[in-house]
RNA sequence: GGGCGAUUAGCUCAGUUGGUUAGAGCGCCACGUUGACAUCGUGGAGGUCACAGAUUCGAGUUCUGUAUCGCCCA
C-alpha cells in the first residue's frame, strides 16, 4: 500500500488512463447496438484559434451529460469536429500574410491562399483536438468531422440543391455590409458600431426651372458628402404639418409624466419645434407640392437630373427637413429607393475606391473623395455650414475597418416558411430551451423572417454550387435551357436550372441569365455544364450554412446511414448564448427541412466566463486562459470540477486571472495594465518573465508565464481529498471479503451513510437532468468532504481496527467509496478511474446489500440509482444529533484552548430514545472530539467544574469536565458572549410574539414554533447565567 | 430606444414554494503535524442582502420605481 502516493499525480496518470479508455473503445458508439441511443453533437470549435476556458466549460458540461448517460446504459455518441469559420479564419491568415510577408491574397491567388488556410486549419485542429482530449472529453474520436470535409460538403450541396429547387434560394441585388479591406460582404452579426468624431455637412442642390415664388435651392445635410455622387433623389415629407404634430404630441405625452429636470428639457424641445414650424413649415409644404408637380433638381458635380420625391423617411423636425437619397449606399435610402422606384447607382469599386459613376472623382479612396467633393461644392458656392458631430460608424468585426453599405448580387435563403417551422418547433416544445428566458430572443429573432444572405466574397468555404451565364436574349436563353434539359436527362437528379432577368442591354432590351445548380461534386457534370459556357459563382457560402447542417451532416446525411437512423435526432445541445440565433435556430430549420425532424429536443445555454474585471476572455485582450495551462497546474479533474461548479442558473461568472511566475510559481493578479505588457518582473522573486505579447528577442528569451486562475485551487484540493480518503480506505481493505449484509441490522453510522447516499444520488441525478451542474458539483463536494471524509471515515477508523466489526465496516466503506466514484466520475473522470482501478485490486466484488463483480472501468460502470429503501429520515435526524454534540464539545475545547491530544470527560443529557442510539456510538466521541463519555441519558448531571452547552433543538445538554484545564477567564468570555447572543434572540422573539397581529394572523404552527423556541432560549439563558455566577465565585 | 440579466461577507458565488440567528470556497485570525490528506484538521472574526417604496403578521425571496454594471437587438 505504501506505493500509493499521497497525491494524485495527474501529470503521470491522465495519459495512461486516457489511453486505456481508447484501447477499450469506451467512447466509441455502435449504431448496430440494441441499447437505446443518446447522442450529442459538439458545437464545433472554430479552427481560427485555440480553445479557452469558455470552450472548457462548454465541453466539460457536455462530457458530464454524456458520461452519465453512457453509465446509465445508453448507446452514447458524442460527435466531435471543428468548424472552418469562413471569414474569421481567412481574415487571420490574410492578416498574417500581410504582417509577415507584406502580401495580399491577390498576390498569392485563390489556390495558394486556400492551401495556406488548410495548413492553418490542420495546425489548429490538432491543437484543439489535443486540448479536448486532455480535458478528458469522451467524444467518439473515430468520427471526427470538419465542416469543410467531403461528408459535410455533400450535405451542403444536397441542401443547396434542394432549396434551389424549392425556390427558397434566390439571387438578388441587396445592400450589404461591405468590408472594403477583405472585399467581402459581412453579415449584420459581424458588424459593430463605433462612435467617431466627424462632421455634418449642409449643402444645396439647385432646383431646375423653379416657378416664380419657389425656392431656387434645396438644402440637405449629410455626414458622408461623397455619397452625393450616387444620389438619385431628394425627399421631403408628404405631410410635414402632421408629422410635426405627431412629434409634438409625443413630447407632450412624455412631459405629462416627467420629473422637473426632464420637464425643462422637454419644454425647450417643444419650443424649438414650434419655432421650426413657423420658420420651415411653409417651405416644406411648398417643396412637397413641387415634388407632386414633378419638379426636378440638378445634382452638382456630376450634373445629373434627380427627382424631388415625397417620402416619410424625410423628417421635418430634423436638419433642413429634406434628405438626400442614395439608394445604393444607405440602408434607409435603399428602402426609399424601393418605395419610390428610384434608380440605384453604385459609386464604389469593391476595394472602396470610387468607380466611373464618381465622374471626376473616380479612383479616389473614400476619405480623399470626401475632401475633394467638399472642396468642389465650396468652389461652386453650394456648401453651407459644417458642424462637428459624433458619428456612429459601423465597422467590420473581422478587419476592424469601416463598413460601406454596398449594392451587390447575393444569394439569399427565403426565410418565411423555414423560420416559421423553427418557431413552431420551439413554441410547441419539440425543442425546449433552458433556461426558458432564452425562448423569447430565439422567437423574436426568427419572427422577423429576414431573408438570409448566404454569399460571401471569400475563398475559404463551400463554393456556391451555381453555374451561370448572363446577357442572353430570350431566344438564346431558351436554346441553352433546352440543352441543359438534355444534360439533366443524362445526369438524373443532378441538375436544376432557372432563368432570371439579368439586366438591360444597350438597346434597352431586358437580358436573361441562366442559373444552374449541380447537386453533387461531380467533375463530369461540372465539365459538361461549363462546356455550355456557364461559369461557377466565385463566392462561397456563409459559414453558418454548413454549421446549420451539423447534427445531420455529421451522421452522413443525405446518405441514409446506420448512424443517421440510430442517432438522429440528437438529444441535447449545449452551447453559449451568443449563437442561439445564428446557429441553433438555423440548425432547427435546416434539420426540419432536410430530415423532417428537429435536430435535438433540448438546448441548454450555459454561462459565459468573464475575467476578474468583468470582461469576456479573449486572446486579443491577453486575458484568455488556455485550459492546458490550468490542467498543467491543477490537473484535468480540477479544471472540470472547477468549471462545473460555476455553471449555475445565474449567467456569467467572473474568474479573476493570474500570471503564474515561471520561476517561483507565485500567482500575480492580472490588471488592465500588466496584461498588455510583453514582459514583467515577478514581484515575489524579482525574476523577469514574458507574456503572450513578447516580440523582441530579449523578451522572447525569458521564460513565459502561464495565464491561470487560482479559482481552481479549491477543486484541486478536492481531488486530493478524494484521493487521500480513497487511499485510506484501501489501506484498510486487507483481507476484504465480500459479504451479504442485512441493512436493517447495520449500525446507525452505516445506515446513515446508505441513507445519505440515497439522497445524494437522487439530488445529483435530478440536478444534472435539469442542467444544474453547479448544484450537482456542490452537493457531491459537501457530501464527499463533510460527510464521507469528516464523519464516516473518521468513525470507521476504530471499527476497522476492531476484528469483530472489521468485515462489515470494510464492506460498507468499500461500497460507499464505490458509489462516490461512480457519482463523481462524469465530473472528475481521471481521478475516479484511477481509484477505481486500485479499488478493484482489493475489492473486485463489492456492494451493499449484495456484492457483485465490477468491471475494469468506472467509465462503463452503471451510474447509481437512488435506493429508496436505504433512505431513513429518522436515522439522518439522529445522526445529526450526534454531529451536533460533537460540534458542541469541539467548540468548548477550542474556547478553552485544550490541546487535541488531551481527552476530556464528558456527560450528555438526552432523551431515553437518543440514549439508546448514542450508547453504541460513545467510542466515536473519543475519535471525533477527544471526549470520553462518562454518562449518557436522561439523568445525567453536570460536573463540579463544568462547561455546558445546550442544544435545545434536539433536547440535549452537553457537559464537559474542565477540572484539569479550566481557564476561568476564557470560559467566562465564552459564556458572556453566548449570553449576549441569547439575549438578543430572546428580545427579537418576544417582540414578535407580543405583536398582536402576528399571533392572530400567522399560521398556528408557526406561532407555536416561535413560542417553543423562545422557551428553549430562556431556559438556556438561565443556565448560562447560573454558570456565569458559579464561575465568578471561583475567581 | 427595445429586450434580457446581474447587484448577498475583503474576493468568487449559493440561497428551492415568503417563516428560527442569511450559507460555501478562497482570503483573514487563533490553535494544531509520528500516518488518509498541511493540497490537512478544529474553532473564530467578517453581511443595513444596491437604493426607495408597496403587498404581508412576516421580504434576500413577491410587485413598482431608481441607480450602477453586463449582454443582445435596432
Amino acid at each position: 500500500m505504501s506505493e500509493i502516493p499521497t497525491r494524485f499525480e495527474h501529470a503521470e496518470e491522465a495519459d495512461k488512463i486516457a489511453q486505456a479508455w481508447t484501447d477499450a473503445k469506451c467512447s466509441h458508439a455502435d449504431p448496430e447496438s440494441s441499447k437505446p441511443p443518446f447522442s450529442v453533437v459538439i458545437p464545433p470549435p472554430n479552427v481560427t484559434g485555440a480553445l479557452h476556458l469558455g470552450h472548457g466549460l462548454n465541453n466539460t458540461l457536455q462530457d458530464i451529460v454524456v458520461r452519465r448517460k453512457r453509465m446509465q446504459g445508453f448507446e452514447t455518441l458524442w460527435m466531435p469536429g471543428t468548424d472552418h469559420a469562413g471569414i474569421a479564419t481567412q481574415a487571420v491568415v490574410e492578416r498574417r500574410l500581410k504582417e509577415q510577408e507584406n502580401k495580399t491574397r491577390h498576390d498569392l491567388g485563390r489556390e495558394a491562399l486556400v492551401d495556406r488556410i488548410w495548413q492553418w486549419k490542420d495546425q489548429y485542429e490538432e491543437r484543439i483536438i489535443g486540448q479536448l482530449k486532455r480535458m478528458g472529453t469522451s467524444c467518439d474520436w473515430e468520427r471526427l468531422r470538419f465542416t469543410l470535409d467531403p461528408i459535410c460538403a455533400a450535405a451542403v450541396r444536397a441542401t443547396f440543391f434542394d432549396l434551389f429547387g424549392k425556390r427558397r434560394i434566390y439571387r438578388g441585388k441587396r445592400l450589404v455590409n461591405w468590408d472594403t479591406f477583405l472585399q467581402t460582404a459581412v453579415s449584420d452579426d459581424e458588424v459593430f458600431n463605433q462612435t467617431k468624431k466627424g462632421h455634418f455637412y449642409h449643402f444645396r442642390y439647385p432646383v431646375i426651372d423653379p416657378k416664380p415664388g419657389e425656392p431656387e435651392f434645396v438644402t440637405i445635410a449629410t455626414t458622408r458628402p461623397e455619397t452625393m455622387l450616387g444620389d438619385t433623389a431628394v425627399a421631403v415629407h408628404p405631410d410635414p404639418a402632421a408629422a410635426l404634430d405627431a412629434v409634438e404630441a409625443g413630447l407632450r405625452e412624455k412631459l405629462s409624466d416627467a420629473n422637473e429636470k426632464e420637464a425643462a428639457d422637454l419644454n425647450k424641445q417643444i419650443e424649438a419645434l414650434q419655432k421650426r414650424r413657423e420658420e420651415r413649415l411653409p417651405e416644406l409644404i411648398q417643396l412637397r407640392d413641387m415634388a407632386a408637380d414633378g419638379r426636378k433638381l440638378m445634382l452638382p458635380l456630376v450634373d445629373r437630373e434627380i427627382d424631388l420625391v415625397a417620402d416619410e423617411w424625410a423628417k421635418p423636425e430634423m436638419g433642413s427637413g429634406c434628405v438626400k437619397i442614395t439608394p445604393a449606399h444607405d440602408p434607409n435610402d435603399y428602402e426609399v429607393g424601393i418605395r419610390q422606384d428610384l434608380p440605384m447607382i453604385n459609386i464604389l469599386n469593391s476595394d472602396g475606391t470610387l468607380n466611373g459613376e464618381g465622374g471626376p472623382f473616380a479612383g479616389l479612396t473614400i476619405p480623399k473623395a470626401r475632401k475633394a467633393v467638399v472642396a468642389a461644392l465650396e468652389e461652386l458656392g453650394l456648401m453651407g455650414d459644417i458642424e462637428d458631430r459624433e458619428i456612429e460608424l459601423p465597422h467590420s468585426d473581422r478587419s476592424k475597418t469601416p463598413i460601406e453599405p454596398y449594392l451587390a448580387d447575393q444569394w439569399f435563403v427565403a426565410m418565411d416558411e423555414l423560420a416559421q417551422s423553427a418557431m413552431d418547433a420551439v413554441s410547441d416544445e419539440r425543442v425546449q430551451i433552458f433556461p426558458a428566458r432564452y425562448r423569447k430572443g430565439y422567437l423574436d429573432w426568427l419572427s422577423e423572417k429576414r431573408d438570409w444572405p448566404v454569399s460571401r466574397q471569400l475563398w475559404w468555404g463551400h463554393r456556391i454550387p451555381i453555374w451561370s451565364v448572363g446577357g442572353l436574349s430570350q431566344e438564346q436563353a431558351n436554346e441553352l435551357s433546352s440543352d441543359l434539359e438534355k444534360l439533366a436527362e443524362r445526369h438524373p437528379d443532378q441538375i436544376a436550372q432557372r432563368i432570371d432577368s439579368d439586366g438591360v442591354d444597350t438597346a434597352g432590351e431586358t437580358t436573361k441569365a441562366i442559373f444552374v445548380c449541380i447537386r453533387s461534386e461531380d467533375e463530369t457534370v461540372e465539365a459538361d455544364v461549363e462546356a455550355l459556357g456557364l461559369q461557377q459563382d466565385p463566392d462561397v457560402l456563409d459559414t453558418w450554412f454548413s454549421s446549420a447542417l451539423w447534427p445531420h451532416s455529421t451522421l452522413g446525411w443525405p446518405a441514409q446511414t446506420p448512424e443517421l437512423a440510430k442517432f438522429y435526432p440528437t438529444a441535447t445541445l449545449i452551447t453559449s448564448r451568443d449563437i442561439l440565433t445564428l446557429w441553433v435556430a438555423r440548425m432547427v430549420l435546416m434539420g426540419l427541412n432536410n430530415v423532417g425532424e428537429v435536430p435535438f429536443s433540448e438546448v441548454f445555454i450555459h454561462p459565459k466566463i468573464l475575467d476578474g474585471l468583468g470582461e469576456t476572455m479573449s486572446k486579443s485582450k491577453g486575458n484568455g486562459v488556455d485550459p492546458i495551462d490550468v490542467i498543467d497546474k491543477f490537473g484535468p479533474d480540477a479544471l472540470r470540477f472547477g468549471l462545473a461548479r460555476l455553471a449555475t442558473e445565474t449567467q456569467d461568472v467572473r474568474m479573476p486571472v493570474q500570471y503564474e511566475c515561471p520561476s517561483c510559481e507565485k500567482l500575480i493578479d492580472q490588471t488592465k495594465k500588466n496584461r498588455a505588457l510583453p514582459s514583467m518582473d515577478c514581484p515575489a522573486c524579482g525574476k523577469p518573465f514574458s507574456t503572450q505579447w513578447a516580440e523582441t528577442e530579449e523578451d522572447k528569451s525569458l521564460p513565459k508565464a502561464a495565464v491561470v486562475s487560482e479559482r481552481f485551487e479549491t477543486a484541486r484540493n478536492f481531488v486530493n481529498k478524494l484521493w487521500n480518503a480513497s487511499r485510506f480506505v484501501m489501506m484498510n481493505l486487507d483481507g476484504f471479503e465480500p459479504t451479504s449484509l442485512d441493512v436493517a441490522s447495520l449500525p446507525i453510522e452505516d445506515r446513515w451513510l446508505l441513507s445519505r447516499l440515497s439522497t445524494v444520488t437522487q439530488t445529483v441525478g435530478d440536478a444534472i437532468e435539469r442542467y444544474q451542474f453547479g448544484e450537482a458539483a456542490r452537493v457531491l463536494y459537501d457530501f464527499a468532504w463533510d460527510e464521507f471524509c469528516s464523519f464516516y471515515v473518521e468513525i470507521a477508523k476504530p471499527r476497522l481496527s476492531d476484528d469483530s466489526q472489521r468485515q462489515i465496516a470494510q464492506n460498507v466503506i468499500a461500497h460507499g467509496l464505490d458509489q462516490l466514484l461512480r457519482l463523481l466520475h462524469p465530473i472528475m473522470p481521471f481521478v475516479t478511474e484511477s481509484v477505481w482501478n486500485h479499488l478493484g485490486q482489493f475489492a473486485p466484488k463489492r456492494g451493499v446489500p449484495e456484492p457483485t463483480e465490477v468491471g475494469p472501468f468506472v467509465m462503463t460502470a452503471s451510474f447509481p440509482v437512488a435506493d429508496e429503501s436505504h433512505h431513513d429520515s429518522q436515522i439522518e435526524r439522529q445522526f445529526s444529533e450526534f454531529q451536533q454534540i460533537v460540534a458542541a464539545i469541539r467548540q468548548i475545547r477550542a474556547s478553552q484552548n485544550i490541546a487535541p491530544k488531551e481527552t476530556l470527560p464528558a456527560a450528555i443529557r438526552c432523551s431515553a430514545s437518543s440514549q439508546e442510539l448514542l450508547q453504541p456510538m460513545t467510542a466515536y466521541f473519543e475519535a471525533l472530539a477527544g471526549a470520553e463519555v462518562q454518562s449518557l441519558g436522561p439523568e445525567t448531571t453536570a460536573f463540579e467544574t463544568d462547561a455546558h452547552l445546550a442544544l435545545p433543538d434536539v433536547d440535549v445538554d452537553v457537559h464537559v469536565d474542565l477540572e484539569k484545564f479550566i481557564d476561568v477567564e476564557a470560559e467566562l468570555a465564552r459564556l458572556e458572549k453566548l449570553q449576549g447572543q441569547l439575549t438578543g434572540q430572546i428580545t427579537g422573539k418576544q417582540n414578535k410574539l407580543s405583536n398582536e397581529s402576528f399571533v392572530s394572523r400567522a399560521p398556528a404552527d408557526i406561532v407555536q414554533k416561535e413560542r417553543e423556541s423562545l422557551a428553549g432560549l430562556q431556559t438556556q439563558l438561565e443556565a448560562v447565567a447560573q454558570d456565569i455566577l458559579k464561575l465568578q465565585s471561583k475567581k
